[in-house]
DNA sequence: CGCCATTGCGACAACGTTGTCATACGCATC
DNA sequence: GATGCGTATGACAACGTTGTCGCAATGGCG
């Protein structure tokens, strides 16, 4: 396959490459005219403009960079996380021909800031979407701020830092989760927090205490368990939890593994779920519909918010100028068979 | 940040802007001497290559692209297996210095073939790795090679179409996956195949097989349920095979997720795993663990066959040359709760 | 009718590299 | 001491675009 160039194209349509230029840009001050000859030379060509040669002139790399936290130092689970942002990011990057290029990283702040302005340095991307927990990092954004890379971060539980961002309302629904609990009829409703660096999942927890407040319920010391977000600290604090002179009938996991650690509690214990305990977690995991009762959980729109946020990149590129608000795509409950009537 | 060009070296060096070339690219014939200089100054000034530049002028774009089938359109869980080959990938593609192109696409042969045909177009990729399931569709393959794309196929049931491509022994490992089986005792086993367009999982049913034939059990028809690697097809399945009038007393799933079917059906029916039933899987993906009990399976070497691959292919790219034999990287049987001695 | 603004288009330089070729030098060979 | 060859270096073109500028044609307005 010979590579066909803008020339060609100006050759077969009689116009100078220049025009040419303009057509494939959408530039403005083209007659209808010559726009039209112009596409139909570049579609009997089939030219594709050399994407590296608008780069090295225009001096933009077309080039959009997901940073998030390698998810194999957390737990593997999260991969669904990064999968769903990907998805959302692309189809966007694809509509506007922008190429993404993806980077998970480690999780230590300094050496987090070394490698995105590396990577900025060498890939010369025109802007970077920051995926959660790095988006409420101050370091990190800090550093990409530093660079003068435009950026969108996404976090779910909002954002303490001041950076354009998509959020969701994780408080909210934590609040609405546990009204939903409280009119199942539970009132004694345990609560297992996430990883303290996790500011997202600390966010939950406000949720969960607002959700009690409007019921009319009053938080319990004892009903809280901290855990880490792995399945392990979910048995872990499961334990704890049903060992309780009174134990709670219903747990509020800050996300799905740790619930998955309460059902397995509940299982070795021959617990029924949900006729004598409900189980609630957070992220829908895929593990929430596969494991046995499915789990009631929380979905968060992630796809979108990547969309969103890619969106919003792009146009801040556009424009050059950034909006530091933050966007809020609602995230919707998933009840599924783990929360029943009180027991 | 003013942007360091290979000029800015060249004067600070005293050298000319070839010779800064030939230091950065490794070329030979410099000076020991000179060659210091030149790196003083590069790192001094903190001068990166403009890649945009470089790939205008030699004609290759240094992006490799993963081609994978939308992790939507089947289901969730596989999305562990796209994280993996990307961080297999993004390991190899770093140090070599290039960039990866990530490009989930449909399912139906025709519409695969056009869109990959774009994206090399488009994106003028040096590269491709094919994950499976594509890897061993023949439109697909056939497809590259007709862009004359050199690329590698990631195909862990091994492949019938001749490419460069990695693989794991899939159907060996199956084939002892059985025989632990039987060597807890167990003599009726039943075998939950996979979706039939996936030949992966095809693969395993024959190891299934060589395995019952090396213990000197006789496959039984009655014993074999055909899924579709879907939760649901395993429960069907589970259900089928648990009415029987002498029920299996182990049942080894094609995949992961048909083996939570499976698990999720004795937890109904109040079936004591692995008391009572004996159930295994195939993937090792994070369900595996999670559930309860955790699940005996097979874990592929995914990220590291992804390593491979994108080593070879770059290894290609420089050469020139395709080599086409099929490289072996070995799974690992993982025995977890879900599996123990025969009733 | 003359003037200026607008529109449509092209000539040409420039982006930052690498490839090609020429050149200068040292050194062994005849 | 001329010849040839290998090594180290540089001058310059070229890659395929986009940005800048200039120029011609058009049209509205005084």
């Amino acid at each position: 396959m010979p590579k066909v160039t803008i020339e060609d194209v100006a050759t077969r349509a009689r116009v100078s490459i220049k025009t040419v230029s303009r057509v494939v840009n959408n530039e403005p001050n083209v007659s209808e005219s010559t726009r039209r000859k112009v596409n139909a030379a570049i579609s009997t060509l089939n030219y594709r403009p050399n994407q590296s040669a608008r780069r090295l002139k225009s001096q933009r790399s077309f080039l959009i960079g997901l940073v998030y936290d390698d998810p194999s130092a957390y737990e593997i689970p999260s991969s669904g996380y990064v999968i769903n942002m990907q998805q959302g990011l692309l189809s966007v990057c694809k509509e506007a021909n922008y190429d993404l290029l993806i980077h998970p990283c480690g999780f230590s702040d300094r050496r987090i800031a070394a490698e995105i302005k590396g990577l900025i340095e060498h890939s010369r991307l025109d802007g970077i979407v920051l995926a959660p927990p790095l988006s409420n990092m101050r370091g990190i954004v800090k550093a990409i701020e530093n660079t003068g890379t435009p950026f969108v971060g996404i976090s779910p539980g909002g954002s303490t830092l001041r950076q354009p961002a998509v959020a969701t309302n994780d408080r909210e629904i934590c609040a609405e989760m546990t009204a939903h609990l409280a009119s199942l009829g539970h009132r004694r409703i345990a609560f297992i927090t996430g990883h303290p660096d996790h500011k997202a999942v600390a966010s939950r927890f406000l949720g969960f205490q607002d959700g009690l407040r409007d019921c009319g319920l009053k938080l319990d010391a004892a009903l809280v368990g901290s855990g880490d977000n792995s399945i392990e600290s979910g048995e872990r604090c499961a334990r704890t939890l049903l060992d309780l002179a009174r134990p709670p009938t219903a747990i509020f996991a800050a996300n799905d593994d740790m619930a998955a650690g309460v059902i397995r509690v509940a299982h070795e214990r021959r617990i029924r779920i949900p006729e004598r305990l409900s189980v609630a977690g957070f992220d829908d995991v895929p593990l929430a519909r596969q494991i046995y009762p499915s789990l009631t959980t929380v979905n968060q729109p992630l796809a979108k918010m990547a969309e969103h946020a890619a969106r919003r990149l792009i146009r801040m590129l556009h424009s050059g100028e950034a909006s530091l608000d933050l966007e809020v795509i609602p995230s919707a409950l998933v009840l599924r068979d783990s929360t029943g009537l009180a027991p």
